[in-house]
DNA sequence: CAGGGTAAGTGCTTACATCA
DNA sequence: ATGATGTAAGCACTTACCCT
């Protein structure tokens, strides 16, 4: 218990849960199976033996069920006044009530489990729904970035054929308002370049880049 | 009769107390 | 203080019984 040893009994059960749904994630807490141990078979109680009638399995009353049902709400664990008290408000063995306790802890477990496992899968199913959108955005995304990226590129050859025909060595801006703003219009620039959300090139700066 | 639910048996671990 | 031992309680796993 080692890997246990500043928890608390209720973190340590919360450890062993989570080892048990991800034990990948949480091998130590795994128990370890060695070789499996045969275990001592049970007798059948059919009327018992040598005149000795064993007690029979009966199922609780109602009534009783009712009565540790509500103390099992109250509180999983059973301290032995608590068990005493409440085994003979019921008529039961103090022994009855401690394993009516322990399998009621293993059924509340294994519905927890059970919520647990619901709950992940539920989740991971949304996950992967949100991977395949945001897969294909990526894709659209690079579609229009291989787009923008022609563009800029068909505009550069342009504007080169233009300066190279110009008598003047620099660009005038006789030269670039007539083809380039021109031909698309500043509010057209919003249909070549996408512009992100979160700007990292804010107003005109992006202009720049070009010039 | 089959199968599910559950009381109870079994084996093991852990925490705690007592004693040498 | 420390290690050995006993005991009670908890858990996982299992069995057997009851009921539908």
């Amino acid at each position: 218990m080692t890997t246990t040893m500043n928890l608390s009994k209720v973190d340590q059960d919360h450890m062993v849960l989570l080892s048990q749904l991800y034990p990948g994630v949480y091998p130590q807490m795994v128990p370890q199976q060695g070789e499996p141990k045969p275990r001592r078979r049970r007798k059948k109680n059919k009327g018992g033996e040598n005149g000795v009638t064993v007690a029979k399995k009966r199922k609780l009353r109602a009534d009783q069920v009712n009565l540790l049902e509500m103390n099992f709400g109250n509180e999983h664990k059973l301290e032995s006044e608590r068990k005493d008290k409440l085994a003979s408000e019921l008529g039961l063995d103090p022994r009855q009530v401690a394993v009516w306790f322990q399998n009621r802890r293993a059924r509340w477990k294994n519905k927890k489990l059970e919520e647990e496992y619901t709950k992940l899968k539920t989740a991971h199913e949304s996950n992967i729904v949100e991977k395949c959108r945001l897969e294909s955005e990526v894709l659209k995304l690079k579609e229009q970035l291989s787009e923008a990226e022609k563009e800029i590129q068909r505009l550069t050859e342009r504007v080169d054929g233009v300066s190279s025909n110009s008598s003047s060595s620099t660009l005038s801006m006789e030269a670039m308002d007539t083809p380039f703003l021109g031909e698309f219009g500043m509010e057209g620039y919003g249909d070549f370049f996408y512009m992100p959300e979160t700007n990292y090139i804010h107003g005109m700066e992006w202009f720049n880049l070009y010039v």
